[in-house]
RNA sequence: GGGCCUGUAGCUCAGCUGGCUAGAGCACACGACUGAUAAUCGUGAGGUCGGUGGUUCGAGUCCACCCAGGCCCA
């Protein structure tokens, strides 16, 4: 007789190979035709809201694995909520307008793009923006991540351009809107501002040149080693056509300056460089005196030319990389000037045309073209003696990408959000403090931005966005930006998107009847500027959380890249507080971004690129959202073919023991065959404690969003606690117990209860694979684990007194199987079931070890265990428990043929003459 | 250059407010099993806790500086 039959081996067709590439394209197609998400949102309707609002990715390019890790959290976070008894919808949505789609649209037009109007190019753009909205929803899809795809929010849709171009006229109606001056990088040739990202670096030859300032205060109180004496301020600059339009002087406030008499006078700089300064200009200069850039503060000195003052002002800008550590400032013309003198209340001023020529007024060089005039300048710096120095020098300047010219810096009119107007710093920076930001350090990040930011410049010169719903009077320039005529606009958009601000007339844009308010002349322009796309997705919190009856704001949770503090987490909050008063959400939580193995940033040239797609492709899907769950998000993140390695590695141990459970609970009806908790044995009884713990830590690491601890308590649940011991010593009692026998039973109501609760804690993470095990699963359920909940905690399950006990128990185990272990090696025995052990102990843990006396072989999984109160001959002592001694040598007895223990009354009935007496019981 | 953050075994993580011979899983090595088998079990070897100073009876844990790296600015 083969005995191997009548045993109860696992049997299950839950496949142990993932094939995770084949299996999970098929669980989505189900998941499709089953319509799961509508049902979660069927099922939730009566469940308490909670709200991700999810930030739009830029529609352009194929998602990376930094949009994988995002859309993953997210993911995971809605999933738990679900399962904790939320109502979690998900509207993904797209940011679609904006320059890079402009200028890949303007790429793959080539030369056709100079015949195309404005309307047509956003048509382009359009279609272009729509196709990758589609190529990314299917990537997004492919993660497992469950939403309404279907129904996306994107920035162009008409409905959502109308309500963007509502909320600019609500800072219109609240005065928060202004038209201000501000330096862009202009080409003069292409006669257009250029976005950073147009702007292309290369060498470029520019005069450089020192000139000095008469300081026209007398500062002999402070300084009185220039009593009597004519000081000047000396500055360097690589643009001298900016000199007409300087208006101060920048010093550090930190930094040492001195005052050098000189052939040319007595000449302050920075001390720092005061070496190189004389030897460049090659003067012979005396230190007379050493001080403070304070003292010279809101001094005055003189334009070299002009009958106008420059300012001494303090700035934190100045280095001492080259020049004197005074800084020519011309507010129209640089960045930090411009941030300086909006500080310091001077005027951006710019007195250059749009054709890079000054205008008409400016005297001496009027109509000169810019870099042209650096010549003149220098000879008029020359005829009033201010020239110190000049020479040429090749550095690196900004050019246009498409002439390739030179470019210059000049202040232009802008469109500006006020922070000021309304108090919106001040409302922000309380309303941040509403918010809870995790990790904590994401309030001291965005507090600061919003403390030190300038006027949100919300206009760009481009074509692919939301108008600014501005008019110009024909007759007499007036701006006109008032919010019930963009609220009219505004309704126009919704219906028929903002294209028609291109299309149609002014007339017809304007309420019938507008007049301009300051001349009553009835002909208008359009504003040519477009906002800003952080404008765009600043206001989805009011384009898409408001007007959705199934959602609200603010929301709970925005989640996002640790670059959004300066991005859509900060956008979205000035435009809400602007508008409303408030933060947009309650909480903002943050993750790293993803660097490479090495930990650094990836990138093309490096070749350290890992895409999503490569991924899904060699380990499949569920491999990247475990991936996603075991790093500590917080920080940035790591991914490379190990780390992938490893985690596929732990995915197969979770896997492999949910099949060995399934294969153990084939048949197992939980209904009518679950055996009561008080009538199991204590091993049992252990590992529900166990699981209870793995419960309450588990989901405690849910509610915290803290999905790497769940990775690690689950990857040690199934390891230590199951593998190694609860299921190993399981086998015998499975196998070879009778089918219905209460120690059987008992055994797989255990598992199933652990299995039951594995899947449903796996489920926000392993989405694919815990669907599949739940299909395999016994017992009535609901038609997806993703319709489920979390699993209900049974306090009564733990029992601290037990579980102290089994610690011990477990100790003396670890020590058995070390003391095997030499056996092994000694070839005294091969699988521990060929053991005997003989055990000695202390008086204390020999009583304790003989209330086991009955089990001990079926928990060491040796054949015989003897408890002595002294050991004859060589055995091993304990070197962690004092006392102990073990003693192992090859079982007596034989083989039984069906259980594999060796036994010394084997044949106990004459029909069964090869196995044990235990085993003839269960096979008659 | 500035703001914010990170740096514990090959990999991923623990290590609370300073008090252990610094832990776990995986990987690795060796062995066992062949009734979880492209599985499973056992044993073992891996760390001057980024570096240097300092505070303290005592520092992975506090302070300073430095190095490496990330995000955002300039």
């Amino acid at each position: 007789m083969e005995y191997k039959d009548t045993l109860n081996l696992p049997q299950t067709n839950f496949p142990m190979k993932a094939n995770l590439n084949q299996r999970e394209p098929e669980m989505l197609a189900k998941w499709e035709q089953t319509a799961l998400y509508s049902k979660l949102e069927e099922q939730g309707a009566s469940k308490p809201l909670y709200i991700l609002h999810d930030g739009p990715p830029y529609a352009n390019g194929h998602i990376h694995i930094g949009h994988a890790l995002n859309k993953t959290l997210k993911d995971i976070v809605l999933k738990v909520k679900r399962m904790e008894g939320f109502h979690a919808p998900y509207v993904p949505g797209w940011d679609c307008h904006g320059l890079p789609i402009e200028l890949q649209v303007e790429k793959n037009l080539g030369s056709k793009k100079h015949q195309m109007s404005k309307l047509e190019m956003r048509r382009e753009c359009r279609t272009y923006a729509a196709k990758f909205v589609d190529i990314q929803r299917e990537e997004f899809k492919r993660l497992g991540i469950l939403g309404d795809w279907e129904n996306p929010y994107l920035t162009m849709n008409y409905e959502y351009e109308g309500l963007t171009a509502a909320e600019l006229a609500r800072f219109a109606h609240n005065g928060g809107l202004y038209r201000g001056r501000k330096p862009v990088h202009w080409c003069s040739s292409c006669v257009t501002a250029l976005a950073e990202a147009e702007v292309e670096y290369a060498d470029h030859t520019s005069p450089s040149i020192f000139v000095r300032f008469a300081l026209q205060d007398d500062v002999s109180a402070a300084i009185p080693a220039l009593s009597g004496k004519q000081a000047y301020v000396v500055i360097w600059t690589t643009t001298p056509w900016t000199i007409p339009a300087n208006l101060a002087i920048a010093m550090h406030p930190e930094f040492d300056y001195v005052a050098l008499e000189t052939e040319k006078g007595v000449l302050i700089v920075a001390e720092g460089l005061k070496d190189s300064f004389l030897s460049t200009t090659g003067l012979t200069g005396q230190v007379i005196a050493t001080f403070k850039a304070g003292l010279l503060e809101r001094m005055h000195c003189k334009h070299p030319f002009y009958d106008r003052d420059s300012i001494v002002l303090l700035g934190e800008h100045v280095t001492l990389e080259a020049g004197t550590g005074c800084v020519h400032t011309a507010p129209g013309h640089g960045q930090e000037d411009y941030e300086l003198a909006l500080k310091e209340g001077l005027e951006i001023y710019n007195p250059v045309d749009n054709h890079g020529k000054y205008l008409s007024t400016v005297e001496f060089f009027g109509g000169q073209q810019v870099f042209a005039a650096n010549q003149s300048v220098i000879e008029k710096l020359t005829e009033v003696g201010a020239l110190l120095q000049t020479a040429q020098i090749s550095h690196s300047y900004p050019h246009c990408w498409r002439c390739k010219k030179p470019i210059i810096f000049r202040a232009t009119e802008q469109w500006f959000i006020s922070m000021k107007a309304n108090d919106l710093r001040e409302k922000a920076l309380k309303a941040i403090d509403q918010v809870q930001w995790i990790p904590k350090w994401g309030r001291e990040r965005i507090y600061g931005m919003i403390e030190n930011r300038p006027d949100w410049c919300v206009s760009r010169q481009r074509s692919w966005g939301v108008p600014i719903t501005a008019f110009s009077c024909v007759e007499c320039g007036e701006y006109i930006a008032d919010g019930t005529i963009m609220d009219h606009v505004a309704q126009i958009f919704k219906k028929e998107s903002s294209d028609v601000w291109f299309d149609w007339s002014a007339e017809k844009l304007l309420p019938a009847g507008t007049v301009c308010p300051k001349c009553g002349a009835a002909s208008f322009e359009k504003e040519n500027d477009i906002l800003d796309v952080w404008f765009d997705s600043g206001v989805s919190h009011a384009a898409v959380l408001e007007p959705n009856p199934k959602l609200q704001s603010p929301a709970d949770l925005y989640l996002e890249g640790s670059d959004q503090h300066r991005g859509w987490f900060h956008s979205s909050l000035l435009e809400s507080v602007g508008t409303r008063g408030v933060a947009p959400y309650k909480s903002v939580l943050t993750h790293g971004f993803v660097l490479d193995g090495q930990g650094r940033k990836m990138s093309k040239s490096v070749g350290n690129v890992v895409a999503p797609e490569d991924v899904i492709k060699k380990f499949g899907a569920d491999i990247l959202r475990l991936w996603v769950a075991a790093m500590d998000y917080h920080d940035d993140t790591r991914i490379s073919q190990e780390i992938l390695t490893r985690v596929a590695e732990s995915y197969r141990r979770i896997r492999n023991t949910c099949r060995y459970i399934l294969g153990n609970i084939n048949g197992f009806d939980p209904v009518t065959q679950s055996v009561p908790f008080a009538d199991m044995p204590e091993i049992d009884r252990w590992a529900l404690h166990q699981l209870e713990i793995l419960k309450e830590r588990v989901l405690t690491a849910y509610s915290d969003l803290e999905f790497h601890v769940i990775y690690q308590d689950v990857n040690a649940f199934c390891t230590i606690e199951m593998s190694a011991f609860y299921l190993d010593i399981l086998k015998d009692r499975m196998y070879t117990s009778k089918t219905v026998s209460l120690q059987r039973l008992s055994a797989q109501t255990v598992m199933y209860n652990i299995l039951d609760t594995l899947v449903r804690i796996m489920a926000p993470v392993l989405s694919f694979t815990s669907d599949e095990v739940w299909q395999f699963m016994p017992g009535k359920r609901e038609e997806s684990v993703h319709l489920a909940e979390f699993p209900c905690m049974n306090p009564e399950w733990k029992d601290d007194r037990l579980v102290t006990r089994w610690e011990r128990i477990i100790k003396v185990r670890a020590d058995v199987s070390k003391a095997l272990e030499l056996a092994r090696v000694a070839k005294t025995i091969g699988h521990s079931l060929d053991a005997a052990v003989i055990i000695s102990a202390d008086p204390e843990l020999f009583g304790f070890l003989q209330e086991y006396a009955t089990e001990l072989t079926s928990i060491f999984i040796v054949s015989k265990v003897e408890l002595a109160e002294k050991i004859s001959g060589d055995c091993w002592s304990s070197e962690s428990i004092e006392g102990l001694k073990i003693q192992v040598s090859a079982a007596p007895g034989a083989k039984c043929e069906r259980c594999w223990y060796y036994s010394e009354e084997l044949g106990s009935s004459a029909e069964h003459p090869t196995i044990c007496p235990k085993c003839t019981v269960a096979v008659i």
